[in-house]
DNA sequence: GGGTTCTGCCAAAACGATTTGGCACCTGCC
DNA sequence: GGCAGGTGCCAAATCGTTTTGGCAGAACCC
């Protein structure tokens, strides 16, 4: 099952495997006779030509091919999405992504890295599945590297990270904009840049509305619905309670709904809720659909890609700072924002 | 920043690129001295030596590459599963995997299957993200294809499916098992292989336990919650209501949750409930954590790349009829079935 | 000692593209 | 006619491997 060639291109054409490369490629300052490009053309389009990317890449040093290394593919729905958006920036560009995990195993992590630098991958996104710090291998200075989702305190590699501030900033002004005025808060407990941010933003919408913080009405606890419910219960249960909440995700939120719904609270009659990361299997589903905001996990896969493209062609003077990119969270509006109920 | 050849390697190690390969390759029927091999591998070692895959794939026609061609991996968390069940298996074999996904764009489609080729993999996995169907691009017959979480009219391709019907029985099984004998179905109203295939292991169960099928029993709806809901208030509001349900998927039974909390019911003491697909979003953090049966994602993917490898290992009689594989749907019981009320 | 067999290694030809450095022919001009 | 310059094409080298078909020299045998 032999694939046809430029060789054979040439042949067919009678022309020489050169002429057909340049008219292919559209090299710039060679002198082809129209007649002949044409003709070339449509010989190797009759022939169903195929250039052979493995020889090409070999005499360019080039594979326009990039790895995608990511901690942990599986956990978590958004890797689809970070996925999708890097793989479509990426074709766009003429690259493919070449997918890979380490299940947080360092030792494998060596491995891969070594499997992609044989495959002399272009350039390497390293991404995490949820936004954190991380420890950068020492190998990937040897290759154009973006972090997707992370980030390091090495500046010499550029990442690309949502906007976790802004993002709680925008679900709590949704509240506000509604007329709540006391707002809990449901967060979690673990010590990630979602968290301070998160709380970053919520303090920040509260300042610039005038409202005083109060510690009260914050409640931390583990980040499934079970910790949301938890937290919710504390916050609910006290005498002045809340007339909505802001919850770290929508699982917690999810959780929240569970803890309304055995107080007799109605959402959003009662009690507004608003969630955070867009996990449309729980936001969508619940009822009242939960108004949330996202991560722009779409974003951020095309935006590190294109962050690649440019380290790729930048003449890197190695170790200079890159651009560190933080990427908008949008609200997503549905029916679990109302105004707060008239006492 | 050149990269360590294996002609640096012979001439560090004082003997010729040929020697060098085969010591490498391990190359049978090769006598070699053992003082030499010794002396290569370490110098290889020493300098960070890592052949060149694209040099290498040329010379073998091989690029220990796989084509991963999904048609829309953002939608589904199971994506996730079945891309890490088929890259771990692929990395055992040495092979990395090309992930494209065409968004159900046929002309996309083609564009990328001929990116593909022009990389020259070694075979394409041809995967959808839910069980159907599916009609095979005509260009995949010119390479080793096979079909994951798909089926094709056309026997040439082999395909690696769940086996939706073991899953319906098992999950009717489950309530069975604890006592229920009137036991509703909230299905889906697509026509797709898990739909038909659910209905027939649940009505298997029912004829092996001597349950005669009631067609009032069944309720069909969309398929999510909304829909889950909508069925689940059908069922529970007639005069002689099941006392367990089995519903399509995991979003359907959180709907049946909603229906249920509505009817002043408790899960799972007034009503079970089961689900399918273990949507761990969804199934662990409902309260109380929904018993299901899960769709084998994970082994597709690793049980999609054995496939592969045997077809490209085998010298294929062009056409040939191949292996239909169906896996094991196993239950992920958990908190949501109990024995039937006492009446 | 001379032939034969082993041992251990190597030179050179692929693989299929791109790129460098021409070369042959034509045209125009004096 | 001779020369300069332009036009359109091509031969050969190259990228980094693997593989084929040896070839020297040592060891063995009689």
């Amino acid at each position: 099952m032999k694939r046809v060639g430029i060789k054979d291109v040439a042949a067919a054409a009678g022309v020489s495997a050169t002429t057909v490369s340049h008219i292919l490629n559209a090299v710039e300052g060679k002198r082809i006779n129209p007649d002949t490009r044409q003709l070339v053309l449509e010989t190797a389009e009759r022939l169903g030509y195929l250039p052979n990317n493995l020889a090409r890449g070999l005499r360019l040093s080039r594979s326009y091919t990039v790895g995608f290394l990511s901690d942990e593919i599986a956990t978590t729905p958004h890797a689809g999405l970070i996925i999708k958006g890097a793989q479509e920036a990426a074709a766009e560009l003429g690259l493919l992504l070449l997918m890979l995990n380490t299940g947080n195993d360092r030792e494998l992590e060596q491995k891969e890295i070594d499997l992609l630098l044989q495959h002399r991958v272009d350039g390497i996104l390293y991404a995490s599945m949820y936004h954190r710090t991380v420890e950068v291998p020492e190998q990937l200075r040897s290759v154009p590297t973006v972090l997707l989702d992370a980030r390091s305190d090495d500046p010499a590699f550029p990442s690309v990270v949502p906007d976790e501030e802004q993002g709680g900033r925008t679900a709590t002004r949704e509240l506000l904009d509604h007329g709540h005025r006391r707002i809990g808060f449901v967060t979690n407990s673990d010590d990630i840049p979602a968290t301070s941010g998160r709380l970053a933003g919520y303090r920040g919408a509260l300042a610039e509305a005038g409202i005083g913080f109060d510690a009260a009405l914050v409640s931390a606890d583990l980040s499934d619905a079970q910790g949301g419910y938890r937290a919710a219960r504390r916050l609910l249960g006290t005498a002045h309670r809340p007339t909505a909440l802001f919850c770290f995700n929508d699982r917690m939120a999810m959780g929240a709904y569970r803890a309304a719904a055995e107080l007799g609270l109605t959402v959003p009659g009662d009690l507004s809720v608003i969630g955070f990361d867009n996990q449309e299997l729980i936001s969508e589903n619940l009822f009242p659909a939960l108004s949330t905001v996202a991560l722009p996990h779409y974003e951020m896969g095309a935006r590190a890609i294109a962050q690649l493209q440019a380290v790729i062609d930048a003449p890197e003077p190695a170790g200079a700072p890159r651009s560190q990119e933080t990427l908008h969270c949008p609200l997503v509006p549905r029916d679990s924002v109302a105004p707060p109920p008239r006492l």
